[in-house]
DNA sequence: CAAGTTTACCTTTTT
DNA sequence: GGTAAACTTG
């Protein structure tokens, strides 16, 4: 394959995927086979140029990204592939951290603090230093004690300066928290890496001895820190990176355009190919893209042209109010999945995650596929962290935000008084804190019972090895599921339990996945994905993201939603006069879309409580969708009437619907088995229900039983006891 | 002092 | 329409 790379590859690419250049910018546009461009040179590297697969170093922002080029590869030069270092920026620092950060007093039992957990510790603090929380929201703080982390300052180890009030003693107890509970944040996984390549070059020289090739991935993502560690290791080396600037949507996370502008400044013997041959969508498409970025100023300039004769459709609809957005949606989803029976491939996208929810409510009712993607980040459900609080205290005794949530979850009879006064003992005599428990004297008689069975939960953890026993023990232990049936209504305890149970296959795939595993990396890894489930197959299945999600893929058709004024571009950002990101954004939307695209607007919305009507959004005018004089409905689509959609029977949607039913519709009935219930079986023994499956003809029935775990079982099989 | 109940606040976008 | 802080009760 890599004989007739002439063949198969335009000459753009080819030159990109064989030159010797040490230093390489390839600027493609979406859709322009940058990715193959990427995974072809590496193999090329390899086959051709006989460069050792562990000398090279692919990085990316995404785990998605990340695993994707992982099993391109592998397609391409088979097990060669495994010695490649691929990853994000973010846990390829992680593990230089956990090889060398003794380097620089950060030893391995470091865990990562998720986003949630550092607004906790900044709100306690600042609720300790009086600051006024509605003048001074302590997302602020966070936001700039992040901004600070990723400067050069904080490599040297520098202070922040007061920017908003009191900044800098915020940021002293904040650090002082993840000091005394042994904690990094995601931005210290890569300032203190090339905190540690400055002060001690050894452990620099030894990565530049083994990363030869470097290649990134979405170059115009990265931000000073991410340059710098690139130029540390990559000076001298080769590099290649990939960028299109028209596509740089993570300003606000510190992304500096200048970075992949400025490349042929930072680095010798620099060539620059760029790609603009679009091999994914219908010119049509590629027009209205071309014509909204055109209204940037800050950019290279590119214009994409098709390489494809597909004849691609675009409609535009204006609806009344977002519940007839989605209505509309939904029937035409539902005309094309009746088209296209055996393979669609649809996206709704939207600006931000709250948009989802009609959305999700129409495609239930409707009985459609459908998957929303990375909304609330798997791992930070409240179920999930319930039980992982237990395995961070295991793994990291200094952990007191972990230490917290176990103790209260489920209640125990020790409240916060009680708590903080043991981790104020630990804190100031260094001892951890199971050790607290005992020692600080704290725990009433009353107590002590309860404190007992916590502490001997951790003795018997000592005792498992694989992780998906410990997780199992603690569900048991603690008796999580009646405490789930106790507090949350049925429907929401079965989605917690599947969530338990999901967790549990995690950690099932995790040790499977990799030799030697231990807890920690399985917790690191926590702390770095957003899903549980590693890429699972969404064919005919309806997917939903916000646009930033949608980087990088493609779908057949994709519904853009919600073209309003304020929403889309937000007025967040419009005010900051960031309307160029914003418009990149609707760049990288409009681009991700194959044959179909469908751009609707509400002119009324619902929005946490208050509804409020906005016009249209520029973006449509600057496509060419709409004249620029009214709110028209668009001139390439067919107006509908709202009223015809008004008067549309909602329960005929269920009934006229496919195959496509969703499982999580399914209701409980009296004489069936739910969730937590105490169950036997004739071979297992006895297990408690964990799931119930009735997409079937018969109910089938996912139980944890004592003797040998999981099992999905029909439920005829299955006694009450 | 812990557990249960009500109110307030919310919204960009993510590793 | 969901969650976390504030408030009240036991």
């Amino acid at each position: 394959m890599l004989d007739n790379l002439e063949v198969e590859l335009n000459k753009e690419q080819y030159d990109a995927v064989v030159s010797k250049n040490r230093s390489l910018l390839i600027i493609a546009g979406a859709g322009t086979g940058k990715t193959r461009v990427i995974t072809y040179r590496i193999a090329y590297l390899i086959k051709k140029y006989d460069v050792r697969p562990g000398n090279i170093l692919a990085v990316t922002f995404t785990n998605k990204a990340a695993s994707e080029m992982k099993s391109r590869l592998y397609s391409l030069i088979g097990s060669l592939s495994t010695a490649l270092h691929i990853g994000t920026f973010h846990s390829i620092c992680l593990n230089i951290l956990r090889t060398d950060g003794h380097f620089i007093g950060v030893d391995d039992s470091y865990s990562v603090i998720d986003q949630d957990d550092r607004l906790v510790i900044i709100k306690r603090i600042i609720k300790d230093l009086g600051i006024d929380d509605k003048r001074y929201p302590p997302r602020k703080y966070l936001h700039y004690i992040s901004e600070f982390k990723n400067t050069m300052s904080y490599v040297n180890y520098q202070k922040p300066s007061e920017t908003i009030l009191k900044l800098a003693l915020v940021y002293d107890r904040y650090q002082e928290q993840l000091n005394s509970s042994r904690f990094i944040d995601f931005d210290d996984m890569l300032s203190l890496v090339v905190r540690m390549f400055y002060k001690d070059s050894s452990v620099l020289e030894k990565y530049q001895e083994i990363y030869k090739h470097i290649l990134v991935d979405e170059y115009q993502d990265t931000n000073k820190i991410q340059s710098t560690f690139l130029s540390l290791i990559g000076k001298g080396n080769n590099i290649c990176v990939v960028g299109d600037d028209d596509q740089s949507i993570y300003g606000w996370r510190g992304a500096e355009i200048a970075n992949i502008l400025n490349f042929d400044k930072e680095y010798e013997d620099v060539k620059e190919i760029k790609l603009v041959e679009n091999y994914r969508a219908g010119q049509k498409i590629l027009d209205i893209a071309n014509n909204v970025i055109e209204y940037n100023i800050n950019r290279r300039g590119k214009k994409l042209v098709s390489a494809k004769d597909i004849d691609a459709e675009i409609r535009y609809e204006t609806l009344s109010n977002e519940a007839l957005e989605s209505n509309f949606i939904i029937e035409e989803i539902k005309t094309l999945i009746l088209k296209d029976t055996d393979y669609f491939d649809i996206a709704i996208l939207y600006r931000k995650n709250s948009q989802s929810r009609n959305f999700e409510i129409s495609l239930n009712r409707a009985g459609i596929k459908h998957k929303v993607i990375g909304a609330i980040s798997f791992y930070q459900r409240k179920e999930v962290k319930d039980i992982l609080s237990y395995l961070r205290v295991y793994e990291n005794r200094f952990d007191i935000l972990s230490f917290r949530r176990s103790l209260k979850i489920p209640t125990r009879g020790i409240g916060d008084g009680t708590i903080d006064k043991v981790i104020l003992y630990s804190q100031t005599n260094g001892v951890d804190l199971l050790h607290s428990l005992v020692d600080s004297g704290c725990i009433s008689k009353r107590q002590q019972v309860e404190i007992d069975k916590y502490l001997q939960l951790f003795i018997k953890l000592d005792s498992m090895v694989s992780i998906r026993d410990k997780i199992n023990y603690i569900v048991e232990n603690i008796d999580y599921l009646l405490y789930l049936r106790q507090y949350d209504d049925i429907d929401t305890a079965n989605k917690r339990v599947d969530n338990i149970a999901e967790l549990y296959s995690a950690a099932v795939a995790f040790e499977e996945s990799v030799e030697g595993v231990n807890l920690r990396d399985f917790l690191s890894s926590t702390s770095l994905t957003s899903s549980a489930t590693e890429e699972q197959d969404l064919t005919n299945t309806v997917k939903l993201m916000t646009i930033h999600a949608s980087k990088g893929l493609e779908f057949d058709t994709v519904f853009l939603t919600g073209l309003e004024e304020g929403l889309f571009p937000s007025s967040q950002s419009s005010d900051d006069g960031d309307i160029e990101e914003e418009r990149r954004l609707c760049y990288v939307a409009l681009t991700r879309a194959k044959r179909r695209l469908y751009l609707t607007s509400a002119r009324e919305r619902l929005t946490y409580g208050k509804r409020s009507r906005s016009p249209s959004s520029i973006f449509l005018r600057e496509m060419g969708m709409v004249s620029s004089n009214t709110k028209s409905s668009g001139m390439l689509g067919r107006s509908i009437l709202d009223s015809s959609i008004d008067k549309f029977d909602v329960s005929s949607l269920s009934t006229n619907s496919n195959s496509y039913i969703s499982s999580s519709l399914s209701k409980l009935d009296s004489d069936s088995f739910s969730v937590a219930d105490k169950v036997s079986h004739a071979v297992f023994g006895d297990g408690v229900v964990l799931s119930i499956d009735r997409s079937g003809e018969s109910e089938k029935v996912v139980v944890h039983f004592k003797s040998t775990g999981q099992k999905k079982i029909l439920s005829s099989f299955l006694n009450r006891r």
